[in-house]
RNA sequence: GCGCCAGUAGCUCAGCUGGAUAGAGCAACUGCCUUCUAAGCAGUAGGCCAGGGGUUCGAAUCCCUUCUGGCGUGCCA
């Protein structure tokens, strides 16, 4: 097990345990109480590299104060053998533990043997977890939003993988329904405009205002001429959707490559209306009287589930709504494809859908456990260009596209960026970014790994090679920031950990950034090439462990680790 | 009105399933390159954790409430 914050937390676990069985046998301490509290890393490293609070908790259950209790316990320890050197009582009656070298020297023996596997679970759950992300509309150009949700699902994705699920990638296309068809009548107008004359032929009110429907009138009229000035509405607005409807997805998929996403699969909504699973999963809800018909609308009682409000289903018109195949959808991932769980990124204007969805999804006859569909709802993005916000609106067509992002920004400063917590509104100062080069944390990091590939890459010219950990003497490495950059080290698994549990990316972040900020520091204290052999061994073996662990977080987060700068 | 998310240093944010003295980056100021990458390090300064109650050995963290901001509350998605 390469987890060795768990592993160390375990034996102080038992050996306190222990303690008291031994101390409550000889009647220092009352029996067969409870020992509550926990095991956790304080926050100043001075007090110790691991603190309990038993004796605090247990101060009720046996009737005496936390720091009596504490001494009787820590007279009954027995370290030998074990991670720690040395436990002292303090403050209110904590307990503070001394890690060993025995610890030290195991920590960098894990990383020695994972490598780039280092960071991931010992076991494969072997749970199939679908992380739905992006699902922007193929109508337009991706925004800002679908940047930021982009990098969170991504890496989410990553991250549970690490953690041992089995992971698929979904994009969902809104290829039908409203949208698509006022998508056609976009095209239709601005092709017409062309042909025609820009005041002779009306736009849609509702229409896509953007400059890319313009240009998908251009091309269609590059490639066609006036061929479609005089054919049937609808079969005209059929071709331009045929034509650029899978234009657009393309062009999407070159750019969430650009972004380096990638995704298992591109799910098509119109797959789910030609099968005929949309109708049948309607039939479903009627057949089991979860519906009623009102104002010629076919409607859901969502409200029996447990919702503030009921949905439309089937419109007037006839068509289904949104909600219908997101229904149908659901239902097909989770019984038709088996996945034990469903994960939707989701952006903050879509969280009362959620809410009343995952109300939906506990209808009975659905047979969905709808524990196993989670909402990873994330805040909107201001967008700011020197501290004035730019209001973006796909409809004015005005939006900064990913891809013109992308032109402004490396994909490892944008990635880094945007991957920050998806409960927090995100302010994003696109004057600030443009000309963010050294101030972006990101480089901070990169430049760590450069550092150290430099140093090992100077070593190496002149025959000194990185030792392996029983070549080397851990006692060396014996001062705080040596300790301390260890101690960082073995945080990964654990970050990885409860970054899957809290579906939040963002603490790879800031870990790796702490990394980089106590190898800095170690680097700045200390000299590696020059010193006397034993000393230099250990020192490189350390900075060695530190770039291995440094790419593997940034490999988590989809960003490179440059061997020079 | 109701619902979701937030409010912590001048700015951007960590810390939130309760723990010891509330942290970082940027901005400001002071130092550190004849030696492994100064895109770095060390230090100074900066706080009514939005306000008010409560819970307990202990609250930025949990509960209630008020205020402020964002988003939702469509026969749009």
């Amino acid at each position: 097990m390469a987890n060795l914050i768990e592993k160390a937390k375990a034996q102080i676990d038992s050996l306190v345990k222990e303690a008291y069985e031994r101390a409550s046998q000889k009647g220092a301490l009352p029996s067969g109480v409870e020992l509550g509290g926990s095991v956790e890393i304080p926050k100043d490293p001075s007090l110790g590299d691991y603190a309990c609070s038993y004796a605090l908790a247990a101060a009720k259950g046996m009737k005496m104060p936390p720091r009596k209790i504490a001494d009787e316990l820590v007279n009954e320890l027995r370290l030998d053998g074990s991670y720690f050197n040395s436990a002292v009582v303090a403050g209110a009656g904590f307990i503070n533990f001394r890690l060993s070298d025995k610890w030290y020297a195991e920590v960098l023996a894990a990383v020695e043997a994972e490598g780039a596997d280092y960071g991931r679970a010992d076991k494969r759950t072997g749970e199939r977890v679908m992380v739905e992300f992006v699902s922007a509309n193929p109508t337009g150009p991706m925004t800002i939003g679908n940047a930021r949700g982009g990098v969170l699902g991504d890496t989410l994705a990553e991250i549970l993988d690490r953690a041992g699920c089995d992971v698929w990638r979904e994009f969902y296309v809104n290829d039908a329904g409203n949208q698509v068809e006022l998508f056609g009548r976009s095209i239709e107008a601005r092709y017409l405009q062309l042909v025609l004359g820009e005041d002779k032929v009306p736009f849609p009110e509702d229409g896509y205002h953007g400059d890319d429907i313009r240009e998908l009138a251009r091309m269609l009229y590059d490639r066609y001429g006036d061929k479609y000035v005089n054919m049937d509405e609808e079969k005209r607005r059929e071709a331009f959707v045929a034509f650029a409807l899978p234009h657009n997805i393309e062009l999407m998929k070159e750019h969430l490559e650009r972004y380096r996403i990638h995704f298992d699969r591109f799910f098509l909504e119109s797959d789910l209306h030609k099968s005929g699973y949309v109708e049948e999963t309607v039939k479903l809800l009627t057949d089991n009287g979860y519906t009623y018909e009102k104002d010629g609308a076919l409607w859901l009682k969502n409200t029996a589930f447990g919702a503030d409000k009921d949905e439309v289903l089937r419109r007037a018109n006839g068509f289904y709504t949104y909600y219908t195949v997101d229904i149908a959808y659901h239902r097909h991932k989770f019984i038709e494809r088996g996945f034990d769980r469903v994960i939707d990124v989701w952006g903050a204007d879509h969280h009362g859908h959620a809410v009343r969805f995952k109300a939906t999804m506990t209808a009975p006859a659905l047979g969905i456990d709808s524990n196993k569909l989670d909402f990873l709802i994330m805040q909107m993005v201001r967008l700011t260009r020197d501290g004035e916000t730019i209001k973006v609106s796909k409809r004015t067509g005005k939006a900064i596209t990913l891809n013109d992002l992308l032109d402004e920004i490396s994909v490892d400063a944008c990635r880094f960026f945007f991957n920050a917590r998806p409960d927090t509104h995100l302010e994003f100062d696109l004057g600030l970014a443009i000309r963010q080069d050294s101030e972006n944390p990101v480089y901070y990091v990169q430049y760590a790994h450069a550092r150290i590939s430099s140093l090992i890459a100077t070593l190496a010219g002149e025959g000194v090679e990185v030792p392996k950990v029983c070549e080397i003497d851990v006692s060396k490495l014996g001062t705080d920031c040596e300790r301390e950059l260890i101690k960082q080290i073995s945080l990964l698994p654990e970050e990885i950990r409860l970054a899957a549990r809290d579906y939040d990316p963002s603490r790879i972040n800031r870990y790796v950034i702490e990394l980089a900020a106590r190898f800095h520091r170690f680097y700045n204290a200390n000299r590696i090439r020059g010193e006397e052999p034993e000393l230099m061994l250990a020192r490189l073996k350390l900075a060695d462990a530190t770039r291995r662990v440094i790419a593997n977080s940034l490999d988590i987060l989809g960003v490179t680790a440059p061997e020079k700068m």
